[in-house]
Formats: structure tokens, C-alpha cells, sequence
RNA sequence: GCGCCCGUAGCUCAGUUGGAUAGAGUACUGCCCUCCGAAGGCAGGGGUCGGACGUUCGAGUCGUCUCGGGCGCGCCA
């Protein structure tokens, strides 16, 4: 049997049944054989329902259906039994020569073992993290990223063309209040104190922005204290935390926006572009330390500055899906099942996010991505609707579009509850998180969960070198596998043609059984979404590996089980090093 | 109040378009290194799958209701 013979092993068993089929039921020939691999080994290698699906339409017992679909069953190499189980299963069982090969096929496609054309070549985009770049990453990106590098990957080796995006929000007022942040503490380097609103940027990293501005440029942006505050509304008492407080702090911030522009005029684009670019490099190469990366930063700005964002409301209008109303521009979402419809223009005359929202939602479809994936924080569920509703009114296929929500991370430390707000600067980065648990644990940690379900991130647990973090069970069965192969000392290409026939034991074919499941993992994650389903499968390879080791010993005299059995220690490690891959997490040799 | 998501072992979570006796990790108890790496293995206890009704050959999975938790509901992004 050859390796594709072994990747299409349900199809040819699938064959078979319909083969028998013919014979039991001519008239049902369209039915969907579906084969699942029971949860235990006593009911063989595969099932099929499909007797319990026919049974009433041929007026029999699942049963007697089941039996006769037995009875009908073409002979085969890869079959050894095929028995009829509980309410009318059919069971079907491998010959051992059928799981021994698979050995030999992952030895033969090494990294490529798992891979499908599923995809077609098809192109996919999938968008991920897109965090505002107004300060560093924090440990809710780092889920994002892990999830949608992960995806990303799992995508690709599924056959599809994969580009990575990162949408930046360049153009909106968190970027102005961020270059404000850093202004106001230029200011403050220079002796001018003017107080440092509570709901602008109060982290450390702002400060060393204005620093860098002060040391390259000197007093070029310095502007009086009196000017800066003229006309803008004062602040609240700090004591107060009601709504109309809250409201008056925003309006004191517009209000320092507003002079800033003018008082520095042209230059205020300076200041703007170096705290943009600063953040956005720092998120880079935060990113590309932590195994994640983009082919594609995709501007905001970019948006507003090719006239699209305009176009494509005026598109919506001239369709009749935008109106005017209490001096805005709106959106009809309700025609698309959202709650209210939603302004895309505001009565000062600026668009809103949601407005080159739809315009980057649209530039993606121009691009041809056939399918696209937004991976956003759970928070945004309500985001859904509109957006959606808005591809729709522009005439394109929203089914092409998918949303993955990944929810945010809870940090613990000590047992509570980890605080978190970006503006008060008091949150975790995901530097300080890769720095104490590293990236191989932390990437493994965040996809070890589904990524719509809440994440509690237990700090000392994480923090603490201990064996408790699972990747280190995984990455150690394969630095096993490298310690035998260098304790054996031979080529592992030597092993290409052993006989595997020796590989008879329970454990071995058990262990065989599991490296032929990798494909269909590869391939039910892809379709899901869900990357933490490799990251179980390989702690149920290792599981299965370790207890082969402290089972068998590989260096036996005999050159026959001894071949037999590195060559399956090696097909292991190759699954283990692709499945890894697909995590981003590394595949130490020793440990 | 309305909408979306989630309730599975003490804790953290899996559970493949509905499938057979609901599984891991962790914690706890007891074993296993003169032998290729003990960051490992073996064995054990622990469950009304939040609750009720329904759909059917079959429900942790689907539907309705209900209780509990999270999130969203802005001319913010």
C-alpha cells in the first residue's frame, strides 16, 4: 500500500461499503456513508451508522441491516474483520499491515505528513490582532495572535493560500490622543506642566516618545502652557466617576486635540507619525519574537486617503440603504437583521469606524480573497450584524466572510483577578508574559483552549518552571525520540525501508493508529477553526509515546524489531515537530 | 429590558454534521529508574453533563422553558 493509498484509507473504505450496499440496497444509493473512529478500540478501527439510517426505509432491523452490509463486504488487504455492534453499527477493524504502513508514509512525506489539498489553492485571508497602536500588546492580543497565527497555519497546510493581515487603526481619535499623551509630556520634559488628563495615555513608554522627540528636535514643538489650554474645558474633580464626568474628561481631551493641531499646524503630523510608528514597530517586533507574522499592515488612513471610505458610503446611499437623519448619515442594518441601524457620518461631518470598517471590508472582497476570516475580541459580537449587513448591501457574498471570536484572557495572580485597563497604563504586556513563561509555553497555552470560551491565565502557574505547563510534556517525548536516535547512532534514512512487521504489539499499533488520525485531525481543525485541537492531539500522541518508551526499549539487539521500532519513534517525532509547527511552538532536541 | 456566548469530576477544560460504558490535565493515594532522558510510566477513588419538558432507534450535543455566569446594546474604536 502506498502513502496516497493510506491518506485515502476512509475513502477506500468507503468504497467498500457502498460496494456492499449495492447489493443490500439498490435504492439507496445517495445515502452519506460517514466513518467515525469510535472512542474505543473494542469497536474497531472505524464505524459507519449507516445501517441505523437505512434501516427504516427497508422496513429491518439496524441489525439485520448491519449484517447483511457485513455479509456484502468485498474482500480486502486492509480489513481484517468487520463486525456488526450494539444498535446496529458496522465495525470495521484494520489488518495490522494497514497501521504499520502509515509508518512508512509519514517517513516518506516528513514535514508534508498531514497536509491536505483541501483548499484547493484557494485564497484566504485571515485578519488578526489589528490592536489600536497606541501602546504595547497586551496579554488579550497575545491570544488573538497565538489563535490567529495558529489558524492561519493550520489554514495553509490544509491547502489553502493564506495572506496575514494586520488592519491598523491609524486614523481615528485613540491615535490623536496618543500623540496629544506624547506631546503633553514633551511639554512636561521642557518645564511646562500642564496636567496630564487622567483618560490620556499615562504610560511609561509615552514618556520615552517624548524623550526621543526632545533629543532629534530639541524645543522645535514646545508651545506656551496658556495656549495649549485655551478654551478647552476644564477637568472634572478627580473625585467624581459619574457619566456627566466622564463626559466632561473626553471633551477636555478633544479639547487639547484641537489646540494641538493648531498651535503646532503642520508639525502636529510629525508628532502624530512618530508615535505611530514607534508603537507599530514596537508591535512588530513584539509579534515576530512571539512567532507571529504578517504579510500584509493594512492603513486605515490609507482608506480616508484614496477617497474609498467616501465611495463606498455614497455607494450604500445611492443604493438606498444610507439616509440622512438629526444631521447624520445611517445605515439601514436593521435590513439585515441587525438591531438599529447605525451612523457610518457624524453630524460634524467625520466618518466613523464603522464607516472604513465597510470600506476595508469591501477593498478585501476587491481583492479576491475567496474566503476571509476577521478574528476579533468576543466583546465585538455585536459588531457582527452590521458588518455583515453591510457587505450584503454592497451586493458581495457575506458567506465569504467569517467571523472568529476569541475571548479575552483572565489573568490570575495569587488566586485574583488581575485588573486590567489600557488607559490607566496598569495592564500585563504580552513582553512581560513572554519573558516569564516563554513562547513555546505561551503559545501553547492560549490555543489549549477553545478560543470562544473564557481563558484563565494562572500567572504563577505559568510563571513557575514546573512540569504543570503541557508543552513541556509534548516537546519532551520528542526530545526522547532525538536522545534514542542519537543513542543509536545510525541514519534515519536507513529506516525508509524497514520492515515494519514487527510493529505487532498493542502499544505499537495503538501508536500507529494515532499518527494515522493526524490528517483528519489537521483537516476537522481547519474546518472548525480551532487550533486547540492539535494542541490535544499531540498531548494524546506524547501520551501515547511515553508510554511506549517505559513499555519497550528501541535498542534491542535484534536489527529487525529494532529498525521496526526507530522507524516508528521517527514517524512520531515528525508528527510531533509538524503538529508543533502548526502552534508555532519549537521541537528542542534536548530540553 | 433586549441580543449573543457559556454552565461537564474538588479545580482547569476536551467531547469529531446526534452514536455505543461521558474523557484528559491537575489535585489526592499507592507503586515503577543496576535498563535508550523519572519534565516519564502504571494503578485507584471522584459525575443527577445547572434544572424541567420535548424531538427519535439513540441527546452532553437539537428545540422550548427556567436558573446561574460572562459580554454587547455610543454620532467610541
Amino acid at each position: 500500500m502506498s502513502a496516497a493509498m493510506v491518506a485515502d484509507l476512509k475513502n477506500r473504505l468507503t468504497e467498500l461499503l457502498r460496494a456492499a450496499l449495492a447489493n443490500v440496497a439498490p435504492d439507496a444509493q445517495q445515502v452519506s456513508i460517514l466513518l467515525e473512529r469510535p472512542k474505543q478500540s473494542a469497536h474497531g478501527d472505524f464505524a459507519t451508522n449507516v445501517a441505523l439510517q437505512l434501516a427504516k426505509s427497508l422496513r429491518l432491523s439496524p441489525r439485520e441491516v448491519a449484517g447483511r452490509i457485513v455479509a456484502e463486504l468485498p474482500a480486502s488487504p486492509w480489513i481484517a474483520k468487520a463486525e456488526v455492534a450494539g444498535a446496529g453499527f458496522v465495525n470495521l477493524f484494520l489488518t495490522e499491515a494497514a497501521r504499520q504502513q502509515v509508518v512508512r508514509s509519514v517517513l516518506e512525506k516528513g514535514r508534508d505528513y498531514g497536509r491536505s489539498r483541501e483548499g484547493g489553492g484557494r485564497r484566504m485571508q485571515v485578519e488578526f490582532v489589528s490592536a489600536n497602536p497606541t501602546g504595547p500588546l497586551h496579554v488579550g492580543h497575545g491570544r488573538g495572535a497565538a489563535y490567529g497565527a495558529s489558524l492561519a497555519n493550520l489554514l495553509e497546510f490544509a491547502g489553502y493560500q493564506v495572506t496575514r493581515e494586520f488592519y491598523i487603526n491609524d486614523a481615528g481619535r485613540q491615535m490623536d490622543i496618543l500623540a496629544v499623551s506624547t506631546w503633553l509630556r514633551y511639554l512636561e520634559l521642557h518645564g511646562i506642566v500642564v496636567p496630564f488628563p487622567p483618560n490620556a495615555y499615562q504610560g511609561d513608554y509615552v514618556r520615552d516618545m517624548a524623550r526621543q522627540i526632545k533629543d532629534a528636535h530639541g524645543e522645535r514643538y514646545v508651545r506656551y502652557g496658556e495656549a495649549v489650554l485655551a478654551g478647552v474645558p476644564v477637568l472634572p474633580d478627580a473625585g467624581r466617576d459619574d457619566a456627566d464626568a466622564a463626559r466632561e474628561r473626553e471633551a477636555h481631551l478633544d479639547g487639547l486635540i484641537t489646540n494641538a493641531k493648531e498651535l503646532l499646524g503642520d508639525e502636529y503630523a510629525y508628532v502624530h507619525q512618530h508615535a505611530l510608528s514607534e508603537q507599530l514597530a514596537d508591535c512588530r517586533d513584539d509579534l515576530a519574537e512571539f512567532g507571529v507574522h504578517f504579510d500584509c499592515w493594512f492603513s486605515e488612513k490609507s482608506l480616508y486617503d484614496t477617497g474609498l471610505v467616501e465611495r463606498v458610503v455614497a455607494k450604500l446611499e445611492s443604493a438606498g440603504r444610507v439616509y440622512a437623519q438629526d444631521g447624520a448619515r445611517w445605515f439601514r442594518s436593521t435590513d439585515f437583521g441587525d438591531e438599529k441601524d447605525r451612523v457610518v457620518q457624524r453630524e460634524n461631518g467625520q466618518y466613523t469606524y464603522f464607516a472604513s470598517d465597510i470600506a476595508y471590508h469591501l477593498n478585501k472582497y476587491e481583492r479576491g480573497f475567496e474566503r476571509m476570516v476577521d478574528v476579533w475580541g468576543a466583546d465585538h459580537h455585536g459588531y457582527i450584524p452590521r458588518v455583515k449587513g453591510a457587505v450584503q448591501a454592497l451586493g458581495l457574498d457575506a458567506d465569504r466572510l467569517d467571523v472568529a471570536l476569541v475571548q479575552f484572557a483572565v489573568l490570575y495572580r495569587e488566586g485574583r483577578k488581575v485588573s486590567m485597563s489600557t488607559r490607566a497604563g496598569q495592564y500585563v504586556t504580552l513582553r512581560e508574559l513572554r519573558k516569564e513563561v516563554g513562547d513555546d509555553a505561551a503559545r501553547f497555552f492560549y490555543v489549549l483552549r477553545k478560543s470562544d470560551q473564557h481563558l484563565d491565565f494562572d500567572l504563577d502557574l505559568a510563571k513557575s518552571q514546573s512540569s504543570d505547563n503541557p508543552v513541556y510534556y509534548v516537546q519532551y517525548a520528542h526530545a526522547r525520540v532525538c536522545s534514542v536516535m542519537k543513542e543509536w547512532g545510525g541514519k534515519p534514512a536507513a529506516l525508509q525501508q524497514a520492515d515494519l512487521a514487527p510493529l505487532s504489539s498493542e502499544r505499537e499499533l495503538a501508536l500507529c493508529a494515532r499518527l494515522l488520525e493526524f490528517p483528519d485531525v489537521v483537516e476537522g481543525a481547519a474546518a472548525d477553526f480551532a487550533p486547540h485541537q492539535v494542541a490535544f492531539y499531540l498531548r494524546d500522541l506524547a501520551a501515547d509515546f511515553h508510554t511506549y518508551y517505559n513499555a519497550e526499549r528501541f535498542l534491542v539487539d535484534d536489527e529487525g524489531p529494532r529498525h521496526a521500532r526507530l522507524a516508528l519513534a521517527c514517524a512520531v517525532r515528525t508528527v510531533l515537530r509538524n503538529g508543533l509547527a502548526l502552534l508555532g511552538v519549537s521541537a528542542p532536541e534536548s530540553m
